[in-house]
Formats: C-alpha cells, sequence, structure tokens
DNA sequence: ATAAGCATGTAAAGCGTTACATGATTTG
DNA sequence: CAAATCATGTAACGCTTTACATGCTTAT
C-alpha cells in the first residue's frame, strides 16, 4: 500500500503521468518498487476513485492519451497523515547470509571467491548510488530544509553500501586468519 | 523461490519439521520471511517432489501426525549448487527514506518528533539484535569454520542497525544546524 | 478458565514481477 | 534496419501475509 503514497509524494512536488512515474521509480533506489506498469497504474486508478489526486487528458496524435494527474487538497492531507504516522523499520533481505550460512560446505577456494565476487559487487553497487547522489545535485527541492532531507535519504543509502562493504572486507579477513 | 534453499539448509544441518522450521523462521532476522504456515508447507511438497528431502512420518496419539523431514544427497547437492552460485545484493525497503523525502510538509516539532521516535525504534531493535548474537553464543555448528561464518552474519545484522542509528543521529544533529 | 504449545493443513486476498499488446516517431 | 522513446493498459503467474480450521495437553 505504500506505493500509493510514495506517489502521492511524488505527485505533491509536480504533476506527472503514469509514464513519468514509472521512469522515476525505475532509477530510483528510494523508490525500491519495480515500478511496473501494474502496480503504477492501478494504484493511479485508486488515487482517483479516493479522490486523492485529479486526471487531466490530453489527447495526442498518434499516441494513447496522456493523463497528468495532479495532487487534490485531500490528497496532501492524506500524505501529510502519513509522513506524521509511526515510522516503519527498514526491512533487509540479504539471501547472501543465508548462502554464507551453509557455506561451510564449499572448499576454501569457492568460499573465498563467492565472498570476492559479493564484495565486487557491492562495490559495483556502491559507486552507482555514488554516482546517483551526486547527479542529482542542486535539485529542484522547494527549501532549504527539503534540500537537505533529499540529500540524507541519499547518503543513507550510499551508507548501507558502504557497510555491507567493510562487513564483507572484515569476513574475508577474518577467514585468511582462521586456519592458517 | 529462495525459501526452499534456506529450508534445504537448515535440513542439511538438523531433521526437521514444518512444525520446527516456522519457529527457527519466526525468530530469526537473517530468514526473513515471516515463515507461515502455507510457504513452509508447501515448500516441503515441493522439496519432496523434487527428492530433495525426504519424510518419515510419526503417528502421535491425539496429535496430527509429525513428519520429520531430512535431506537426501541430491539435495545436499542442489544445495551446494546454489551456495556456490551467484550472490544476490541485498534488498532494502526502507519506507521511512520516502516518509523523510516529503516530510517538509510537516513542521519543525513534528519532523524532529518523528525522527526521535525512528532513532528509538532503531534502538530498540539493535537491542534486540544483540542479545540474540548473544544468546546464540556458542552453538552447534560443524567447524569452526561454520561457528565463524554463523557469527559474522549475526554480526551484518547488527551493523545494519548500527549504520541506520548512526545515519539517523547524524540527521537529527545537521537538522539542529540548518536554520536555528 | 484461559492461554500457550503442539502439529498439520486450507482459503482468500493482496502484493509484485514479467510478459504481452498496440503503434507512430526518433535515434543510432 | 533495429532499437529506443512515448504512452497506455491487460493477463498470468508466483510470492507473501493473514486468517481459518481442528483438537488434545500443559502451564498460569
Amino acid at each position: 500500500m505504500t506505493i500509493q503514497f510514495a506517489i502521492l509524494g511524488l505527485l505533491s512536488w509536480q504533476s506527472l503521468s503514469g509514464y513519468d512515474l514509472k521512469k522515476i521509480f525505475a532509477d530510483s533506489a528510494v523508490l525500491y518498487w519495480s515500478g511496473n506498469n501494474n502496480q503504477i497504474y492501478k494504484a493511479l486508478l485508486q488515487l482517483h476513485e479516493q479522490g486523492l489526486v485529479t486526471q487531466e487528458i490530453q489527447n495526442q496524435e498518434y499516441l494513447p492519451a496522456k493523463k497528468t494527474y495532479t495532487i487534490t487538497e485531500k490528497g496532501r492531507t492524506a500524505l501529510k497523515a502519513w509522513v506524521r504516522s509511526t515510522p516503519e523499520l527498514p526491512e533487509v533481505h540479504n539471501a547472501f547470509l543465508i548462502q554464507l550460512s551453509w557455506a561451510d560446505l564449499l572448499t576454501e577456494e569457492e568460499l573465498s571467491a563467492t565472498l570476492k565476487r559479493y564484495e565486487e559487487e557491492v562495490q559495483v553497487q556502491l559507486l552507482m548510488q555514488k554516482e546517483k547522489a551526486r547527479r542529482m545535485g542542486p535539485s529542484s527541492a522547494r527549501s532549504p530544509r527539503e534540500t537537505y532531507l533529499w540529500e540524507m535519504t541519499l547518503k543513507n543509502i550510499v551508507s548501507v553500501y558502504e557497510n555491507e562493504l567493510t562487513w564483507v572486507r572484515q569476513v574475508r579477513e577474518g577467514l585468511l586468519h582462521l586456519s592458517p
């Protein structure tokens, strides 16, 4: 259900079409949904039914009619209530930890290869996230406070991967000293 | 599909019933599924169909027959292949970051209250995870290497919450210096 | 007496992903 | 000539959660 509020949040910032939203979801790490059609168009329908957004239809030649969604006052109120509501803890799904739990089945070489690959993948992600954060740069926030909050959400994601990278290096280091 | 391998991993360590598995899932942070009946009993059926586990039925008075599942050689091979396979990156779903993104709608007091509540919740989780890690202590691992790996998976989870705690404190600190 | 533990399973509903479908325009 | 962009939507499938159903035993 949170995807509705994620969309409402984006619309509180500017009016957008489903297609626009789809692209925003696709390259955001904070908005962790895939942003597929099914979810977005359905959520927009529901928001519309609830009166939290209005839609404006622009007919186009050769293309399906574009629907631009705008948040209503009721929508702003609902969004504000959600933002004020009790924060949820992050949910982390780390399948690699499960793999590691049973990695004693592997030879030393296999285990060290797996750990090395994981470190590399985390590092690639970290660089990608840092690049994204850099590109955001001076954005169209509505206030200095909003700029600060957006910076900090990006920093959060970077820090998660940095933490993971530090951890996996520690694991590899520790393994070397385990059975020489 | 990973839940099958999670179960297979647990069975590689000792034979268990669906009910046993359910309890293990319920209080594990690494095994991030809720561990509800539907998932576990279905997964066990599928593992059985694939010949990766065998079941032994113990009839009990006054209680439904208990089915104890044991991993087969084929199951061990499948598990080993999965453990060796390309590691996935962690998936983090942090709804709080989305809330923060639109928190400019709130007054200073409301925002600072939300951040404080989040810090408290993260801290509670951190203590709970540390306590769990402590209680694990000297466990029934099959080798010193497995003991080490299990320790490190627990440390990973603790580090995730520590990282989150450090971050939210930084956010609060930064807000104070933003607009005095 | 009430609740928790043991032990299995089913039903229903929601969430999420991939793929399909259309079809002109622009870019490589 | 192929692929991507624009722009909407549907279908099918699988994952995940909550709740329901049974029923005896043990602890509070």
